[in-house]
Formats: C-alpha cells, structure tokens, sequence
DNA sequence: CCTGAAACCTGTCTGC
DNA sequence: TGCAGACAGGTTTCAG
C-alpha cells in the first residue's frame, strides 16, 4: 500500500486527529503486545518492552515511507511495507473487558488512558523498531521529494550520476524517499518521461519538469488522503485520479491512445506510448 | 554499477 | 464449486 501519500495522511491523523481515530500527540505508553514476532526488527522483545512504559508521545513524523513516533527517550519506529495499516482504538471497554483485535493485526502499544494503537499488515512484510537515534535507521535514504530545499539543479546533478533506467531510479529510497510503484508511474506521465528512459540522458529542463511532476502529484495524492485500492489502506481518494496506474488498454488523458502495460524491475508499470516516448 | 530473480507473506481475482 | 496461477502499494539479498 503505502506510499509517501498514505504515509503522510496517517501521520497527520496519529499527530493530530483523524481517520476515524483520535491524536496520540502526549500519550502516555504502558506496554506491548506482539502478535507476530518477526514484526519487532529492532531490539529484542525483551528489551522492547523494558523500554515501552512511561515514554510519552512527543510528536509523530514521516521521513520517506517510514512513521515515527518521537517518545520521551527514544524513536519508534514503523515501515508500512505492502500492506501496514496503523489505527487508534478503544484497548478496553468500559466494564475492563480488553476489547477483540482482528486476525490480521501484528502489534499493539497501550496507553495509559484506555486506548490502543494497532498495527495491522495481512502480509507480515511491515516492520517496527525502537531507537535512540533514528538516524540509524533513516541512513541509507536520500531526499525528501516535498522538501522546498531540494531544486531541480539537485535532482539534475543526482540524475547525471546514475545511468539506470527511471521507473527503478524513482522506486529506489536512496534516490528518492517516499516514491512507490503508483505514484512513480503517475509521475512519469505527468512529466512524459518513458520509465526506461536512461537517467542521465535528462536534460536540465526534463529533470525541472520532472521535479515539479514529483511535488505535483504527491500534493495531489495528499489532498486526497491517499489511494485506496483491493482491501488495503482506507479512506483514500487518490485512485479516482490514476492517468495510467492500473489503466491498461484505456484512453491516455492527454492524447487517447491506449496505456500499455509493461514489467520494468519486476514491477507492473503503467504509461502511454504516444506521451511518453524513449528518446 | 546495473539488472533480474528470489524471498518474505496473505488475500483476491481470473480462468479453466 | 474448486483449484491452480497470477498478481498486489515494498525492501533486501544474491547471482551474473
């Protein structure tokens, strides 16, 4: 599911209200329960729950695709993967009855007031991690697309260093962090790149064209809360406004020829052949 | 450096 | 109806 998009609308609804579920912004953690153990990447679950109690929401953040929640002393930390979904929900009623989770949910976080925070990921791909400095974590990562200090002289300059094709380029988190397989094809439709294009081969103007592309339809994914689409992630809109992703054989917006389907690094990848043509 | 394949997982949909 | 196969929003690892 989750792309930058997603990320940032639960983000927003875990900082300050939403989606069905209230803010945890000053909350105050009492424990833990994993229900599938390989969700707890980092530390061990013995030193987790050590950790856990007492430690107070300072404020949640996103960097690229990964949730944090900054506590008093240390950094927990969520990867969505494929099919991660987090909610806010009663822990207990109001006899003291602990309150059913569904089949599907792999880690909770219990608050002092009753409430619970729910991670649920059908696929078991979603990880979590609890640091003291989340550096260690967000390392490997490059810029944030949305960030106003990032100019299309930068992304030129980061372009003519990589010969790849840039439907992978645009997936790859240390290129790019926040990107996924819907919204890059979004993007190169919108900046009329062909995702086999050679990175490099980028003019100065088409890595201006394809920045302001990136900022443009993520802001659009944002304001639509996200996509939903199958049984994952919910509350989107953004799939209302696909030009190509998951448009095979249907009108291109622009021109009305038909969007192709091709695979490109394993990945379905959507794009009209008249608008985005390999030079 | 780059590409492709496989692995990690379960759910859904399609076609026979 | 049942079942095999393909496919899915992501990332890591390994072979070539």
């Amino acid at each position: 599911m989750p792309e930058l998009p997603e990320v940032e609308t639960i983000v927003r609804a875990l900082r300050l209200g939403g989606r069905d579920g209230p803010s945890i912004t000053g909350w105050t953690l009492v424990g833990a329960r994993i229900l599938w153990g390989r969700t707890l990447a980092e530390p061990s679950e013995i030193e987790f729950l050590q950790h856990i109690p007492d430690q107070v929401v300072q404020d949640v953040g996103r960097r690229g695709k990964f949730i944090f929640l900054r506590l008093s002393r240390d950094y927990l930390i969520f990867h969505l993967r494929m099919s991660g979904d987090l909610r806010v929900e009663r822990d207990v009623n109001e006899h003291g009855d602990y309150l059913e989770l569904s089949s599907h949910d792999r880690f909770v976080i219990t608050f002092n007031n009753g409430y619970r925070l729910v991670f649920c990921d059908a696929r078991k791909f979603g990880r979590v991690w609890l640091v003291d400095n989340p550096e260690t974590i967000f390392a490997s990562l490059g810029p944030e697309p949305l960030d106003s200090n990032l100019t299309p002289r930068d992304l030129y300059r980061r372009l003519q260093q990589h010969h790849r094709q840039l439907k992978p380029l645009l997936l790859d988190q240390s290129f790019l962090a926040g990107l996924g397989n819907i919204y890059s094809d979004e993007v190169l439709h919108l900046a009329r790149l062909h995702p086999l294009q050679p990175a490099h081969t980028l003019s100065e103007d088409d890595a201006a064209t394809l920045l302001s592309a990136i900022q443009k339809v993520l802001e659009e994914g944002i304001h639509n809360n996200g996509a939903s689409i199958d049984w994952v992630y919910r509350g989107g809109n953004f799939q209302n406004n696909f030009r190509v992703y998951q448009r095979t054989g249907k009108p291109c917006v622009n021109c009305g020829s038909y969007i192709e389907r091709i695979t490109v690094g394993q990945r379905g990848t959507h794009y009209c052949p008249h608008c985005q043509s390999l030079r």
